[in-house]
DNA sequence: CGGTGGAAGTTGAGAGTTCAAGCACGCTGG
DNA sequence: CCAGCGTGCTTGAACTCTCAACTTCCACCG
């Protein structure tokens, strides 16, 4: 990268200035970091990786603890792909089964078995702590309002358009 | 996750708020969102993740354009272990290559050749405009500073504490 | 009906990451 | 001077993720 040039000519690109350049590399290093951090402590204490903890916490929120795959999916901004190499992990540990939609033969539920449920009961304390001693707990109430609404602005950004809005079955 | 109780209990969890939860999910979201993005615009314009261009950008910056694996590990955020994949990698590319440290024998720098200068020279553009599009045109200034801010406190929070600060080679 | 385009989900191969182990070398104390 | 511990970096295997097919089924149109 480079510093923001004196005078600007329209065909160079518009660089990031050096406090720009500055708040990207923190963004980059903390994301880096946390994801890392969280990552390491869930494949130590649970065994699964963020990722895979957040669709156990999706389901189990969700009513009957079942999520339809495509949903599941973009509730977790992932691709169908990844989920079902994900939910297929998650099978053979036993935290989740797959089952049938009557109305759809083509779709698919992930359901929170018991033991799912279990693992997620036993590992959350442990879990918000770590998020709690990372994130919130170094922000005074102003900065976390701030991250919240900037982290909503970037996501909206960059959502796939209003998708969610047009799931036949949610109609 | 769970709301937070209307009384705590000692041995209770300090459950995330329902406005803590929509922050953390916001930033959950804002982060998949973005990493996912930029890992496929780089990928599909450069022919390489995201991290990958970042490695190739510190060493640009670097003096005789080299630096010592673990000092860019460290500056990266990275394990030494993925970065001798990475740079495996970047130097079957041509990006990147590796000469011995005549100091110490075990060393080994990492060095931006021509043609991985070259590789950034011409898709640095492309990820600047990615990284304003989705981030820096849509926060105002105080957004940003906002973010600069609390960003490096959760990357202080969780460095290896002081790395850096006792790199023998570097005194 | 029957065809066709699109949606739901899976699959396999290749690329990237992690983790634990390993090799080579530097450094310090006896 | 050398034994032993620590550092710098690499390696291989297991795991995860991506990308591009592919299968199955729904929905719509004539």
């Amino acid at each position: 990268m480079k510093t923001a040039p004196a005078s600007a000519r329209a065909d160079e690109p518009r660089w990031l200035t050096d406090e720009e350049q500055r708040v990207w590399r923190s963004y980059i290093d903390a994301t880096t970091l946390l994801e890392d951090h969280l990552d390491r402590q869930l494949q130590r204490d649970a065994g699964m990786p963020h990722v895979y903890y957040g669709l156990l916490v999706r389901l189990a929120e969700s009513p009957r603890r079942r999520l339809r795959m495509t949903e599941l999916a973009m509730s977790a901004k992932i691709t169908r792909s990844r989920l079902s190499h994900a939910v297929a992990r998650l099978e053979k540990n036993g935290w989740v089964r797959r089952e049938d939609c009557p109305s759809d033969k083509r779709g698919q539920f992930a359901v929170l078995t018991d033991e799912g449920q279990e693992v997620l009961r036993r590992h959350a304390p442990g879990h918000v702590d770590a998020v709690r001693q990372a994130v919130f707990d170094r922000l005074t109430p102003e900065q976390q309002k701030s991250l919240g609404e900037i982290m909503r602005i970037i996501a909206e950004g960059l959502q796939p358009s209003e998708a969610g809005a047009d799931l036949p079955w949610l109609r």
